[in-house]
DNA sequence: GGCTTGCATCGTCTGTTGACGATAAAGAAA
DNA sequence: TTTCTTTATCGTCAACAGACGATGCAAGCC
């Protein structure tokens, strides 16, 4: 993952209601649509389907048309994968932290 | 750490520019000002200066006045620790979303 | 004391986000 | 067919984010 999609993604998560979102769908792995979640949010269904299109746009959620409903369903391979990806990259600048202050410590005599 | 305190940490995190000004501080972990990073990365110093408040307030960073220059590091340790929240965070969303899905297969009958 | 440097902050502007209600489309049910 | 349900999308509005230049302030240097 590169840098800015780690950042889009972080952007996507970045939002109380988004993550909240996610926990509704996990916690009713099968069959969620989006009144389901909009009855437990306190928000219009016109926002909730908003936030769902983002999440879904991120890759997080992923939707299955059932009839007139859509199911969503957290991926949680991806999102499994974005934190792997994270933490990959931020253990990659304690690294270069590392090596950085290593070489400017003063060296022995050449 | 809380819902909201990860998404504000990813709120934090989830811009590019703020990426790479982790990226540029950690590969001079010692001594780097605001000019410094300004010097890296073709925007005006005002804005720099805004980015490094955003990271500064969520935590990902740490300012040292040094006389006239303030130098900032990557508290590393911070974003070890969120990494880990988030991962935990998101373990649990999977684990809740596994012991959902087994209750509401069909149970033998009682 | 003046001058320079480094930097935070202010004010401004523009674009985006997040909220809402209204509406339209599409499948299910009558 | 008509009606109901579900949901995406549109338009709007207020608030926020991100960019900038200008300014002020504090600490070093002459």
């Amino acid at each position: 993952m590169s840098e800015d999609e780690i950042a889009a993604m972080m952007r996507a998560l970045g939002h109380p209601v988004r993550l909240e979102i996610l926990r509704i769908l996990s916690a009713r792995a099968d069959s969620c649509c989006c009144n389901d979640v909009t009855d437990c949010l306190d928000l219009a269904q016109s926002t909730v389907s908003q936030h769902l299109k983002v999440l879904l746009d991120a890759g997080v959620i992923e939707r299955h048309a059932q009839g007139t409903r859509n199911n969503y369903r957290v991926r949680h391979d991806r999102l499994s994968g974005f934190t792997g990806a994270m933490e990959r990259y931020f253990d990659q600048l304690g690294t270069d932290a590392a090596s950085c202050a290593r070489a400017s410590r003063p060296q022995p005599a050449a």
